[in-house]
DNA sequence: AGCATTCAGAAACACTGTTTCGATATGAAT
DNA sequence: ATTCATATCGAAACAGTGTTTCTGAATGCT
């Protein structure tokens, strides 16, 4: 106890650092409370993510999660967050190609490998799994920006005529509905083989691309 | 108080009946059980959908829930299957056709006005609204059961020769993954506008339509 | 009619998200 | 430096959840 007490009184004058250096240390524990939140939902699942949880591992009491993410709401909004990262990184993974029919079928193949790699993410982020989370404009953006790859390759492919639909937007959300639709099948459990699910997964990504990129013949 | 007594002293000497009409009593109470548990999420959503709500609707203490449906797990199943009954009910409603084609549109149609009309339901059956329910085998029966119109249409169109593809369970599942999957997103908020959603939606069922169908031109 | 069994129904338990509130410690002012 | 006001801390409490216990009462069988 009284971690603090020894560090603010290390030098008392200098006034204006002392906000900063709180605010510092704050930022630090907002964030090692994000990270154990993360480990506890990647360890036993999203739904066994609680505030006492979070707060009994990080020795803290549950105020200082709630001073600090106002509610459970702002802590899920962070793995979201930190969900969008993650899946950004992974598209950022895939070797950019040429072939923007080849590299969009490695960018679904990396998302399908997300979905299962970090599952709870992806339930957090997609799935609903904080049903009291709904996502809101910051969250709309992170998602956007973790698409990026996508979009993308798939405005190229529009500029270079392999796609005749104007608006790359929409085939996006086509392409990622279709593919999330999959997924969120076998993830709650509709489609229980995962061998199914991954061919039904295959042949949409051929047959989107079947149906977007016209071949020519 | 006591409201049973006086119908239990009508006559005490037919033995064999009162089981029977205990049981009858019993299944009665089983399904007003479930039907203000539906009133309930219909109303105000599946998560408000609690064992102490539905036993104060019922005016029941929660035991009786207990007894009859073991958990709510048990209770949330039963809506599930109601779900699937309001589901096959709307695509019996949707008139045959001779077209596979336009047929397997209208049903389509039928689907996402389902997924508006009994927003609930459909997440409850397909969203995960109750995340403490996973389906298992009658419930998959269940949907199985609601699909059928959507599985004969198919199964026709591939006798007929109009589809192309062997499997008729595959094509089932890529259609049905790829409108769940439009329907999911916008349900769960990451595509807001619903004119955008349906916009999506239809261009979903064309594409798909053209995918399966071989147009013979 | 008596007896064993079952079942109703209130209360309690363990857990959740969230808020309250007194004690504490902090930051500013005289 | 001491005082005062403010902010924070942290335990406890509140309201609600799913579920289980337990006692009294009614039920069904002999």
């Amino acid at each position: 106890m009284h971690k603090s007490s020894n560090l603010s009184s290390i030098d008392a004058h200098s006034v204006t650092t002392y906000p900063k250096a709180k605010l510092q240390h704050a930022e630090i524990l907002r964030l090692n409370i994000i990270e154990a939140a993360a480990t506890i939902m990647q360890e036993y699942g999203p739904e066994a993510v609680t505030i006492r949880k979070v707060a009994e591992k990080m020795e803290c009491p549950t105020k200082i999660i709630y001073n600090l993410f106002g509610n459970k709401e702002g802590l899920a909004k962070e793995l979201f967050l930190e969900g969008c990262k993650l899946l950004a990184t992974a598209f950022q993974a895939v070797p950019q190609q040429d072939d923007q029919n080849s590299y969009l079928r490695d960018l679904g193949q990396a998302y399908w490998e997300f979905s299962r790699n970090y599952t709870s993410y992806y339930m957090v982020m997609f799935g609903g799994a904080f049903s009291e989370f709904k996502p809101e404009e910051e969250s709309l953006n992170a998602i956007f920006t973790a698409l990026q790859q996508v979009i993308a390759v798939i405005t190229k492919a529009i500029e270079q005529g392999f796609i005749v639909e104007k608006d790359p937007l929409l085939v996006v959300n086509l392409v990622w509905a279709s593919l999330h639709g999959v997924i969120h099948l076998h993830l709650g459990g509709h489609i229980q083989n995962e061998e199914t699910a991954k061919t039904l997964y295959d042949r949409s990504v051929s047959n989107l691309i079947q149906t977007f990129f016209r071949n020519d013949n």
